[in-house]
DNA sequence: TACAATTAGATTGTATACAACCTAAACTTT
DNA sequence: AAAGTTTAGGTTGTATACAATCTAATTGTA
């Protein structure tokens, strides 16, 4: 048998593995503020940038029209953000934080120490690790 | 604002997308096989133990029985497996590769080398993230 | 040996993901 | 300015993922 159709062979398994286990990992710390893993990213760009078009939310995030549509009326409805279409440019549609947005942000703040504990790796292999991954995600 | 509330200081993202990113890439190679990426790790199970049960088939993949009983019910569709209550313990079943699973074997040989062209990482690069995320899998 | 606890899969419900396609708006080019 | 092209979002359809729950089979135990 090809060696390289060994699942212990590939370098994409352990990278789709790793990252629904740790997606997996945060869904019991968002569930008291009410968000997802993906919604969660998605506060992360509005706490940073309070109003944005879904276009270069698109692009940081790489998520398409397809996942942010649905996923950004959902998350207007629960109140944490607003849609309004673009006056300059009626193509573009723009997501602004509302104050119960910023509110969520406090909540969150104990998320990311939180999670630290859940990672087995030692200080130095997590920057290796960030570090190979953020040149692999540049080159997309 | 916290800064470990960046999306940039963040270490779960980066390996989220480039999860996403690389089975985005290997949906074309794959495409004219029939196959997902996730029924493409499927497949490599079945090519290695040819016959495994559902359970055994969830450990390995990370997957479980609300994930993996519709899909392997279109690859039983497709002619790739065939699922069959075990005898000794009727718990279980189990899943065994056919004729027509095996010639798919053939057709994803030229599928690792590939895809290896699509990963920006010098040789040393792709080992060591290969080692930490297998350090990080088996910590599960 | 009854009976409680565990286990394996299946089912249901919710939430992504993304390709493919559609519409409207803005931009290019002639 | 009219026509063709590109762009931004929205919609539809398909395929995961996974929590929660259910059923049947098996195992552990008093």
């Amino acid at each position: 048998m090809n060696e390289k159709l060994k699942l212990e062979n590939q370098l994409c398994f352990p990278l789709y593995a790793c990252a629904k286990e740790i997606v997996r990992r945060y869904t019991p710390l968002l569930e008291p503020l009410g968000l997802t893993y993906t919604q969660y990213i998605a506060m992360m760009v509005m706490w940073e940038h309070k109003s944005i078009s879904v276009r270069d939310m698109g692009k940081l995030l790489f998520l398409d029209s397809g996942t942010l549509t649905p996923m950004l009326k959902k998350m207007e409805k629960a109140g944490w953000i607003s849609r309004k279409r673009s006056e300059e440019d009626e193509r573009m549609v723009m997501v602004s934080i509302t104050a119960e947005g910023e509110k969520l942000h406090d909540r969150a703040e104990a998320i990311p120490s939180k999670m630290a504990g859940c990672v087995a790796l030692e200080g130095d292999e997590a920057l290796q690790i960030y570090t190979l991954l953020h040149k692999l995600m540049k080159s997309f």
